[in-house]
DNA sequence: CGGCATCCGGGAAGATACTG
DNA sequence: CAGTATCTTCCCGGATGCCG
């Protein structure tokens, strides 16, 4: 018996801020609470609810459906169901979505600058490949030309440096020049801790294989950035 | 009598993501709500509490309080007291909180593609100014060299057009090739709703004086963009 | 009047349990 | 596996009141 809101109104007040700017706009959308950490674990590709679940340690399962209720609503996310035998319903940005990236990268490359900011804590395949494609060191990476084979677990990545670039997709690796195999945390360990492989290769946490000198030139590639200026100018 | 919470935390829990991301702790700094917002009304120079409160409506006292707060112990905004006889408190952006900028403009730009976007509503000065930093065609500012002055109340600004690029400040303007007066509102009807000046003029919303035709060619450099696109690809 | 502190109601987020 | 149902906690928004 629930006769309490018959109020009737098709959408309960949704709580938005009344203001023409396109800031305070994309906040209605994407700036409740993890909404953008989910566009975040779809920008490599289509995930199903549970993997969001596992790579988003914290949200809950009604806090999920309702953000991709939410963003599938507004056009950021689509939900499409897999041709059998898969069968599996997954969720995946729109075009529109997809640009979304570039807010992602301002934000991390600002944050990544707070004296607050502590690298150690767990991190998703995610968001450690997105920290890749925007925290490489301009100059570290000139002159490489290589590909770089990551695998977590059953989802595989290409990181591909060259011209002075670095790009990451989705997808197997045939020929790499090395392939690294573990979880997001030892690799982010080894390239923003500063970690050997052979340290995290002992503990079983990664496991390296090609060309070593590549790889450990790869650990630093990615230089965290100097600590912002805090004090009034 | 609250005797009940002597759990005797120093900080009670503040709601965190706890993900290595840089993106992730950027959106634990700014992601609460009116956080962002607050930034961008601070970004054409310092303001009191309550030019924040006149210019963010719908933010409520206590809230705003509780934003500057916890601003001012991340490093982003600093408070500071005039000298006399001013002798008021201000808030300011530290440089850091200034980097904040490109956030500010990327979520502009990909908020105004959005299907829902409604360019009608309220906006405030610091909303409409900075959206004119991100906005501009490129094609159409191209080869114009001009000053424009805007007086929002007691507020100045400056809007220099050059070498392809519009820069916008805060400050008194002498030479200034076109002087408009009005609200927010007004000039955002003009530049963004094709509200011919005339037409605001003798509403009594907006005085414009100077070179008129450089004032309505003014009117044609923000175009929005086309609405993205939502499907699937 | 500016800059909060306090109290209150409603709603969003978090945790857990449960179902098809 | 992919969510719903329920309950609790906490945050947001509004009103009021204090205090320099």
């Amino acid at each position: 018996m629930k006769l309490e809101k018959i109020t009737d109104r098709t959408e309960p007040t949704r709580r938005r801020y009344d203001d023409a700017c396109g800031t305070a706009h994309a906040l209605d959308l994407i700036g409740e609470r993890w909404a953008l950490l989910v566009v975040r674990e779809l920008l490599f590709g289509p995930k199903r609810f549970s993997d969001l679940r596992a790579d988003l340690p914290g949200i809950s399962a009604n806090v999920l459906t309702q953000r991709l209720e939410g963003l599938e609503e507004f056009g950021i996310v689509t939900r499409r169901k897999l041709p059998p035998p898969a069968s599996a319903q997954v969720y995946e940005l729109t075009p529109w979505g997809m640009d979304a990236q570039p807010i992602i990268e301002v934000l991390g490359r600002w944050g990544a600058r707070s004296p607050h900011h502590d690298p150690t804590m767990p991190i998703s395949a995610a968001g450690l490949l997105s920290s890749f494609r925007t925290m490489y060191g301009h100059d570290q990476v000139k002159g490489i030309d290589a590909r770089i084979g990551v695998r977590f677990g059953r989802e595989s990545f290409v990181i591909h440096i060259s011209h002075g670039r670095v790009e990451v997709t989705r997808g197997e690796f045939d020929t790499t020049d090395v392939i690294i195999e573990g979880t997001p945390v030892a690799l982010g360990a080894a390239v923003y801790g500063g970690v050997p492989f052979e340290t995290l290769a002992a503990q079983g946490m990664l496991a390296v294989s090609g060309d070593m000198a590549l790889a450990r030139r790869f650990q630093t590639l990615f230089p965290l950035p100097a600590k912002a200026q805090t004090a009034s100018a």
